[in-house]
DNA sequence: AATTAAATTTAGACAAATCTAAAAATAGAT
DNA sequence: ATCTATTTTTAGATTTGTCTAAATTTAATT
């Protein structure tokens, strides 16, 4: 191998399991030079704290994260940057199996998890390009930009709105698949307009209407819901 | 772990290195119970003979392949299954990189050497259905349906075809990038018609008729390129 | 400030996939 | 049938990513 292949392979190419820390590392608040624990990432990735203590080193020495011993680690600019290019295919690939290929909006992730790792440039520009360069994946969360930035949403959680106000259903806060499996059954999606009319002060329920019919939905279910206001 | 899924790891898993052997020894002929030599394979595969002992007698403890000491390697019933699922994959993708993102078809086997790990039955059969299945990939090789049967192709090469005969281009028997350039270059494409005129006997060359107009190609292009007798 | 509990790191081991160098088996030529 | 030359395998080492168990550091409590 050449010395020109060495450095290609040491500061560009990044292992599976190198993306996956860094994703995880910035889904755990690492990309605002907040030091997250070894704890922490080891319990988010279901391994163990020695594991994520070698990684850490080993992402320390390619300019990845910032780390300190015991202190925990943090990304640098490059480890963002990193970062943000797999959430970004992550969630463009989430686009595509929903609106391309009639996924339902729980079964995307599994599959997203292991199409955000394939390396090609032109591939996920196409990708964008073919779904008409969607801001959103199926889940509500934003799809960060080629240059790496993050569009914020203004929105609010549905437990969080006052009475009488409505506003767009635009994305969940837990994504797991019993709570999307719920959501599917009870004809609750993304692009729905939700008013509230009622807050239950016992058991903080909320009567709401949705697509002209009245329901009722438990605390629980409202504080996972992100609602775009309408005014 | 559990039992099962002891079973399950050791049956069923591939890790992406077993199903590139299982592929390239498919390649090599080892699914007609023909015995391939580990050299053969390391040399395909740009690895070392000893590696590839190494994976023979692995993917022989698994079922694959039947492996005999100093002999070669051929593939089981199960590793033929195998085998073609992973083509039927990478032909798959390579038509939808083509089809659906418009990469050039030299540009397409790099990536669909990643895409053909993807781990979802739902994906490739949603990936079929959206490209509304697809005898033949971008380089004219047929591809293997899910039950894992081969659509055979009744084809010649265009160095063997008799002058005054015509046919239509339907695949490519190599599709090195250089080659796949040349043909790019000099708007030979698959479905193109193509009429013998004439043959030079001194240097095997050929004078064609294609898409109206008359060209010359060597005889190295001709034979590589498959052509479908129209009567 | 000393002690204890919790978090973190180190040291050493392991599995997968590869390699090199040496040993063994096969095939071809006389 | 024997002797080479080639092919193939073995044995042992390496890298990556992981683990366990022990040691160390930090944080919390009295």
């Amino acid at each position: 191998m050449s010395n020109k292949n060495v450095f290609l392979k040491k500061y560009f190419l990044m292992t599976r399991s190198e993306e996956n820390y860094l994703k995880t590392i910035f889904h755990l608040g690492g990309g605002d030079s907040k030091s997250i624990t070894t704890n922490a990432i080891a319990e988010q990735m279901e391994t163990k704290p020695s594991s994520v203590t070698d990684m850490a080193k080993k992402l320390s020495e390619k300019g990845l994260v910032d780390y300190v011993r015991y202190q925990g680690v943090s990304l640098t600019a490059v480890g963002v940057k990193t970062a943000l290019s797999i959430i970004r295919k992550h969630r463009l690939w989430e686009v595509f199996l929903v609106k391309k290929l009639d996924f339902t909006w729980d079964e995307v992730h599994e599959v997203a998890e292991q199409l955000e790792h394939i390396k090609s440039e032109k591939l996920v520009d196409k990708i964008d390009e073919l779904l008409d360069f969607p801001k959103y994946d199926p889940h509500g969360d934003p799809i960060p930009t080629k240059d790496g930035k993050f569009q914020e949403r203004d929105e609010k959680l549905l437990s969080e709105m006052p009475i009488n106000s409505q506003g767009v259903c635009v994305g969940v806060k837990d994504s797991s698949v019993p709570f999307l499996k719920f959501l599917d059954k009870n004809r609750i999606a993304l692009g729905n307009t939700i008013k509230v009319l009622d807050k239950e002060d016992f058991d903080n329920s909320l009567r709401i209407q949705m697509d002209g019919k009245e329901m009722r939905i438990s605390h629980q279910i409202a504080a996972n819901l992100y609602v775009k206001k309408n005014d």
